[in-house]
DNA sequence: GTCTATAGGGCGATAGAC
DNA sequence: GTCTATCGCCCTATAGAC
């Protein structure tokens, strides 16, 4: 029999979710937390930095993209690269009954969704070194990172909506879209 | 004479800049800037909402956007709409110099970075309404601006780093590199 | 675990300008 | 009198130090 009930960092997980859903985040202390959780305030900052962080545990998805565009066909330019790794990013997805619920505690929260942003843009740091392993500079490599995090936004707001949609699909979907945008299908007739 | 100094935010604002630059955001206490402003920190939070705004004061940006982009020939695409709303941002940014001072404080405090975050996406939000005015979707809107979003920060980081640059002219450039990632110019020869 | 500085909100008091 | 900027003192919760 263990000493102490185990997975004490998921049960705050799922305990912080709950709270900020029925009484928002303002409203939810984290001594309260802690004691849905069945430990003590002191014990939720062992686990999480700050309060906010109980939402956004695990590093996979950075992870997931740098190893798939390090992994990407050299051949490939680093939009193409970008791409093939991103269709794969719902590999690292939890449910989406869960991302849906923290979507939407997030959404309701200044605090939270300030804390939202800086994570993708830790993302889009953490991948200028891997394409700058495939040849491209600091500078342009950020610029197309946050052009795909644009689509990645777009994909991944649909991938929400529609409970059928296949992520890759959206990926490609958005790409298209970005293309239609920046070159115009038809062409000037006068 | 007037009974209190004048422009109490202004000296609250260049206060809390100089007290960043110089011990850094987390070591600088609310008390601190009121005092330094010649205020107290009970009337820090009449001006500011709380200790991170006081770097974020004014909304120009926003609204020259949002009126530029209503103001745009109508029969410019979003993105050119955009385009042209964004080459005169720089009739609203302040000196240079003091946008350089600014940008190290932010970068040097995660706090100040998340909130940075949040203000580039409150006007992308901001915009979404004045696209949708121009006839287009907001989801579509989103993913346009979200581009835009990206080229802004190409362009403003080459107009941060280069005196001699011309703004506009960095924008047209972004614009550019953003076709060329897109639609690669040599086509594919096999 | 305990202690403490600080953030930040509530509410009322004060004191000039009008 | 009202309006408005400022201060004072209360409070709780966060988060870091010890």
């Amino acid at each position: 029999m263990p000493r102490w009930e185990s997975d004490a960092q998921g049960r705050l997980e799922r305990a912080a979710l709950e709270l900020f859903e029925t009484q928002g985040y303002e409203r939810t202390s984290v001594a309260q937390i802690a004691r849905a959780a069945g430990l003590t305030e002191r014990s939720f900052y062992r686990y999480f930095p700050d309060k906010r962080e109980v939402l956004f545990a695990g590093h996979e998805l950075v992870a997931h993209l740098v190893g798939r565009v390090e992994a990407a066909d050299p051949g490939l330019g680093p939009l193409e690269a970008l791409l093939t790794a991103l269709s794969t990013a719902d590999e690292v997805f939890r449910s989406r009954e869960f991302l849906l619920r923290r979507v939407k505690v997030i959404a309701d929260s200044p605090a939270l969704a300030e804390r939202d942003l800086i994570k993708l843009a830790d993302i889009a740091e953490a991948l200028v070194p891997a394409l700058g392993r495939r040849g491209v500079e600091p500078g342009t490599a950020r610029f197309i990172i946050d052009v795909v995090m644009a689509l990645s936004r777009r994909a991944t707001s649909r991938w929400l909506a529609d409970p059928d949609a296949a992520f890759s699909e959206l990926v490609a979907q958005a790409a298209a879209e970005l293309r239609e945008v920046v070159a115009p299908p038809a062409p000037p007739v006068r």
